[in-house]
DNA sequence: GCTATTTGACCGGC
DNA sequence: GCCGGTCAAATAGC
């Protein structure tokens, strides 16, 4: 990542601290450990709108804003100048329970299918609740010529603190013809901490930013005990649609299959 | 009843 | 003075 991102994948730094922090490490949702740890400010609300330009702040681009593996909750959200888009902010769910000051924006940039999106980060999580990879939902695509059947295949690790759930399910959904029936095979996993992750690899044919050979995103904002992310547009879940190209239906969310693209940000 | 989201207002930075 | 980031009350969903 370090070198030459793939369109659609890309981070950008506006903190040199954070660009150097970066260097040759592998591009994840938030730079290598620690180096963004600066010491938080105070969490009064005045201090924490001084020097917005001390914060140490990284930008990303991604098809997939909200699969950063990290919990994330919406805080506000604001119709930019010059922007057709509005900028949603989120900042860490922990923010008061561990003092987590991650924050991120969120802003559709192109009307493209999928869209792209930039997300600035500001802060490293000091939350340590850095999710690992543990594929729990496995969305896999048969072979081309047998249907067009998704196959979805729930599973839990348990490994969360609240205790597992548990669901499997198999769910089969018609695509339309894909060219090349280049289908990506999807991974979504959630453990139980309310996280989800999320793997995907793309067939060759797939559009540079996507075709990345695979992504991973995890701990989607996970809609916390409650919701599932909301209906601002694009929610965490909305996200997935980008990475198929039909409507996958997870309860009452539509995902429309396409290429997805995260990119490596995730552990 | 609890928690997350929405949205208008406030306030600091530029 | 304008713009953008955050707060916080209101609202909605579970």
């Amino acid at each position: 990542m370090a070198s030459a991102p793939p369109k659609g994948e890309s981070f950008d730094f506006e903190d040199p601290r954070a660009q150097e922090a970066m260097g040759s490490a592998s591009a994840s949702c938030s730079p290598a450990g620690g180096v963004f740890g600066v010491s938080p400010p105070e969490s009064s609300r005045r201090d924490s709108r001084k020097r917005r330009k001390d914060r140490p702040s990284w930008i990303k681009h991604t098809f997939t804003p909200h699969f950063d593996g990290h919990l994330w909750r919406k805080y506000g959200q604001k119709n930019i100048k010059d922007s057709a888009f509005p900028r949603l902010y989120y900042r860490c769910s922990y923010r008061e329970d561990r003092q987590c000051l991650a924050s991120k924006l969120v802003q559709q940039e192109n009307h493209e299918d999928p869209p792209l999106f930039k997300v600035t980060y500001t802060y490293e999580h000091t939350c340590n609740t850095a999710p690992v990879p543990t594929p729990d939902v496995v969305a896999e695509l048969p072979a081309p010529a047998t249907g067009d059947a998704l196959l979805l295949r729930f599973d839990s690790t348990g490994a969360g603190h609240r205790g597992a759930h548990r669901m499997e399910q198999e769910r089969h959904y018609q695509q339309p013809a894909a060219p090349g029936s280049g289908w990506p095979s999807m991974m979504l996993s959630f453990d139980s901490n309310n996280r989800q992750h999320e793997q995907c690899t793309f067939p060759s044919e797939l559009p540079p930013a996507a075709s990345s050979s695979s992504f991973s995103t995890e701990g989607l904002p996970a809609p916390s005990s409650t919701t599932d992310g909301g209906d601002d547009g694009f929610s965490t879940w909305d996200s997935l649609r980008y990475g198929l190209n039909d409507h996958v239906h997870f309860g009452d969310h539509s995902y429309l299959p396409n290429s997805g693209n995260d990119g490596d940000d995730n552990y």
